[in-house]
DNA sequence: CAGATACCGTACTAAAATAGTCCCATATAT
DNA sequence: ATATATGGGACTATTTTAGTACGGTATCTG
């Protein structure tokens, strides 16, 4: 849970090895021998990637694959679209949709918004900026996702 | 992927639905009742949830369970570390430990920093924050996770 | 034109994580 | 004593994720 998936991983080791459209190819097989990955994973995730318009490819002999656009064009929330698909929210807890305890829903749903805003986060996160990570590390503010229409510090409203 | 786990969401419907310490207890029949979710699956969460010390019970006849603090002071990522257990990580790529090539590699760890970055956003989020989501969606800054020591606009250090 | 290279798409298998259930032991109120 | 209710672990089922295989198509080279 809120784990990156190996094949986002795979797909970003990938990414950083393709050079830029324009700028020459490189095949599955470079690609898994650069990677030390298996060569059919890598074609997989080259094959989904190119079908989600990240990479461009080219057929036939001296074929392979690029980056569609540079680098600080791609962000972490695309690659993530592209290899596990679009984010699967948890839906409505309530088994038969029985809905009628509204606060208590309304639980369920700040999890999805939380979910939207981590998304919406990974959208400013480039390619580039993967590469370039360096050691410290800072925090965001998630508090801002959810903006309660009037904060209460008490838990007293709690009580059902 | 990037989702909330089924658990996760019953879970902070289950602890919405407990008084606080000193208020009384709810038996986890009661609770199941009014979540509607399956009676040995509360049980569970609720037995797990205690062990983290999120929620304090008591045994035997009239016994229960009840939040061991205010909502405010439950974090969204006690919850998950909780239900979820410790996040997962992903390890380095390379099978064999074969991190010779250090610019890819780094872009492994960046997704780390990125998980780290996340949960401690969620750190900041408590229970009463959950209760209380709003419509509105307010987007955090996640870049800052990775802070770059110089970045550039260009991708041409891309060129493996 | 022939053959080799390399992508395309889909279906299939295997492995792992998640979800859900059951049983027996223990503690406490009446 | 007995009924109620949690504690802990083992077990099964389901779903998701990961990895493989195969037949098809496009393109370069000679």
């Amino acid at each position: 849970m809120l784990r990156i998936s190996k094949l986002t991983d795979y797909g970003t080791l990938i990414l950083a090895q393709l050079p830029v459209a324009g700028r020459g190819l490189a095949s599955a097989g470079q690609v898994a021998g650069r990677t030390h990955l298996a060569q059919p994973t890598v074609s997989k995730l080259l094959k989904t990637m190119t079908r989600a318009g990240l990479v461009v490819s080219t057929r036939g002999a001296q074929g392979g694959y690029a980056l569609a656009r540079p680098a600080t064009d791609i962000s972490a929330a695309q690659i993530i679209d592209a290899l596990d698909g679009p984010v699967a929210i948890t839906e409505c807890s309530s088994a038969d949709g029985n809905c009628d305890l509204e606060p208590i829903c309304r639980v369920g749903h700040a999890w999805q918004k939380i979910n939207v805003g981590i998304r919406t986060a990974l959208a400013q996160v480039s390619l580039a900026d993967l590469q370039y990570a360096a050691d410290p590390l800072d925090t965001p503010d998630l508090r801002g996702a959810l903006r309660p229409r009037d904060r209460r510090r008490d838990s007293a409203s709690l009580r059902s």
